[in-house]
DNA sequence: CATGAATGAGTTTTCATTCAT
DNA sequence: GATGAATGAAAACTCATTCAT
C-alpha cells in the first residue's frame, strides 16, 4: 500500500544507500586511509562526481556510513532484548546480536571496532554522533542492570560500571573473531565470558 | 666515574631517543594518518633529512616508537608481578601498571591501543613484533591463572580465554581514562573490573 | 565529412599528443635528468596532475615520446628508401630523411641521439622498444646491401657492417648539425659521407 | 732525482687521483645522475666531506675525471701516431689506440662516450674543455690527412671531414663494444671500418 | 687536515574535490 | 542529474653541501 512506486523521489535514496554499502564495503577491507574515492565510486558502480552530489566529502561518507549502522545494530539489539524477560538472557541477546551481525556484516563491524578506538586516540573528528549511540547502546544495558538489581537479582554494583564491563568485553570478542582467532556464534570464548558476567554479578 | 663526558658515541644514542619521543607525542595527540614527517621533526627539534638518518621511514618511526615501549612496559609488568604472590595480587598489579603507565606515557597508550585496534581490523602492517609482544603479555598472564587453578585457587577456566578477559578489560579502562570518562589509578572502575574477575574466578 | 566534429573521443588523444610534444620540446631542450615534471605540464599548458593520467610516470611519458618519433621516423624512412630503385639513391635516402627530419625534428633528434648514447653506456632502462626500432633500422639497411651484393653492385662486404657504418656516421652528421657546426640538408659533410661510402663498397 | 721522497706535497695529489678514479668507476657504472656523492667517497675509501677539499661540487669531480683521462688519451695517441710514419698506420693506431683504452679504462669510456652525447644535446654543461680535447683529437686526425693529401697519397678531399668521419667510425665500434655485440681489438668490424676508410681515402 | 652528522630545498607522485559538458 | 577530466595542494623521501668537532 505504501510504497507501491518507487519512482522520483525514492532513486536517490537508493543511491546513497549503494553509496553506503559500497563506501562500507571497501572502507572495511581497505581502511579508511587506504581507501580512494575512486574505490568507492567504483564498488558503487558510479562515477566519481556523483558522489559528490549525495555526500560533502570523503569523510562523511565515512561517518555516514559508520552511523547508519551503528543505529541499526542499536534498535536491532533493543528489539531483541525486548522479547526476553530475565536480565541474563537480556545480556545474552546483547552479546548475541553482536557476534551475529559481525559474520553478515564484518565489513562495518571492522571500521566500527577500529574507529571506536580512533575515538580513543582524539576525541576529534568522532563527531559526537557516532559517540551518541555508543552511549546509548551502554546506557541502555546500564537500564537492564539496574532493573536486575531493584529486583534483586544482581548484586547492588554501579550498572553504568557493569555495563561498560560487558562493552569492553563484547568488543574484544569481535576483535579476536575478526582476527579469526574463534569462530561462530556460540563459541566457547563468548560462553566463557558470559558465564563471568553472570557469575560475577548475579546474586550468590 | 662511569659516564663523565658522554661525548661522541652517546649522541645518536639520544638523537634516536629524542626522535621517539617526538614520535610518539605527535602521533598520540594526531594519529598516523594525521601526522606528517615535518611534525616529527619539528617536535624532535631537527631537520626532517635528520629523520631518515636514524629511520627508513616514517612507518618504521612508527613502529620503532611502539614496540620500544611495549617492550618497557611488558618488561616492567613481569617484575611487578614477580614481586607479589597471590594471583590476585599480580592480577591487581597487571592492571594497575597500565593504568600508572598511562598517567606517565599517555602518548604511548593512544598509539598502543589505536594501533591495538587496527591489529585487529586487518592481519597487515603490523609487523609479527608488536604482536608478539602482545602475545606474551597474554601468555604470561594465562599462566598466572594456571598456576591459580593447579593450586585449586581458581576455578578451572580456560586460563588462555580468563587471560583474553582481563586483557580486553584492562584496556577498556585505559581507553575510557584517555577520553576522560575517568580518572586516577585506583579509581571506582579499575575496582570493579577487579573485583568482578576475583569474584567469577575464585574458588567459591 | 569525416572528421567533422573532433568533440568527446578525440580530445584525449589531442592532449596525449600535446603532452608528448611538450615533453619532447623540454627534454630536447634540458636533457632527461634537469627536467622536472613541471616544466613538462608548464610547457603543455596543463596542470600537473593531469599529466598522470595521461601516463604513469616522468620516465614513461620520456619513452613514449622518445619511441612514438621512432617509429614515425622508421616508416617515413622505408617510405621514401622503397621510392628509389639503386641501392646509392636507398643509401642518399636513409642519410636525408634524417637530415630533414632534424630540421623539423630538432627536439626528438637531441632526445634521441642523447638516449642512444645512453643505450650504449648501460644496456638498462632502453626498454627494448627503442632498442628493436633502432635495430630494425639498421636491418633495414642491410637488406639494402645484401641485395646490392646479390646483383653484384657492391663488393662483398658483410652488409651488418656496412648498416653499422652508415648508422654511425649518420649519426655523426646529425650531431653536428645540432651542435652547429654545419647546417643544410645537402651539405658538404652529408655529400662528403655518402660519396666515401659509394667508394668503399661500390665494385670497382 | 726528482721524486725521491713522496712526502708532504704529494699526498694531496695522490688523493686527487684516487677521488678521480673512483668517481670514474662510479660514473662509468651508473652514469652522473645515479650517482650520489656518497658512492664516490666509499669507493674511494674516504668521507664525503674531504671530497669537498678537493673539488668544488659533484660536477667539477664529474669533469676534472673526464678531462683528465681525455688528456691522457689524447696524449697516448700522438704519441703512438707518431711512432708509425704512413698515413694508414697512423690511422690504425687512431682506432686502435681507442679500443685498447676501452679494455683497460671501459669505465671512462662509458662516461665519455655518454658525456660526447650530451654535449650534442645542448652545449651548455660541457665547459669548453672538454669540448676543446675533443676538438684538438680532430684537428690532429685532420693533420694526418692534410700530410697525405700533401703527398698525394690520400684523393684531395677535405681533411677536417674525413677527421670526422674517422672520429664517428670509432666512436660507434667503441659504443658496439661498450654494448657487447664485439669484442676484442682487432675484430672484424675494426677492420672493416679501417678498410673502408682506406680505400675511400687511397688515391686510386 | 679529515670527518660524517645535519641540513632543507627540491623531486616525484597521489588524490580529494570541482565544474564544464 | 550524472559524468569524469582537470586540478594543485600536499606528502614522503633524497642528496649535494656545510661545518663543528
Amino acid at each position: 500500500m505504501a510504497t507501491r512506486k518507487p519512482r522520483r523521489k525514492d532513486v536517490p535514496e537508493k543511491r546513497r544507500a549503494c553509496i553506503l554499502n559500497a563506501a562500507r564495503c571497501v572502507f572495511g577491507r581497505q581502511g579508511y586511509a587506504e581507501t580512494v574515492v575512486d574505490d568507492i565510486a567504483g564498488q558503487a558502480g558510479i562515477a566519481k562526481g556523483t558522489l559528490y552530489l549525495y555526500f560533502k566529502s570523503k569523510e562523511e561518507i565515512f561517518f555516514a556510513a559508520l552511523i547508519e549502522d551503528a543505529h541499526r545494530l542499536e534498535e536491532l539489539t533493543r528489539e531483541r532484548m525486548r522479547a526476553v524477560d530475565s536480565w541474563e538472557g537480556k545480556l545474552k541477546e546483547y552479546v548475541g546480536i553482536r557476534l551475529e551481525y559481525l559474520e553478515s556484516h564484518q565489513d562495518f563491524l571492522r571500521i566500527y571496532l577500529a574507529e571506536f578506538r580512533n575515538m580513543m586516540v582524539r576525541g576529534g573528528r568522532m563527531q559526537s554522533e557516532f559517540y551518541q549511540v555508543v552511549r546509548e547502546s551502554e546506557g541502555h544495558l546500564a537500564q537492564v542492570f539496574a532493573a536486575g538489581i531493584a529486583k534483586n537479582e544482581i548484586r547492588p554494583v554501579d550498572p553504568e560500571l557493569a555495563a561498560q564491563t560487558v562493552s569492553d568485553l563484547t568488543r574484544g570478542l569481535m576483535e579476536r573473531r575478526l582476527l579469526g582467532w574463534s569462530r561462530g556464534t556460540g563459541s566457547k570464548d563468548a560462553e566463557f565470558a558470559l558465564d563471568l558476567l553472570c557469575r560475577a554479578l548475579a546474586i550468590r
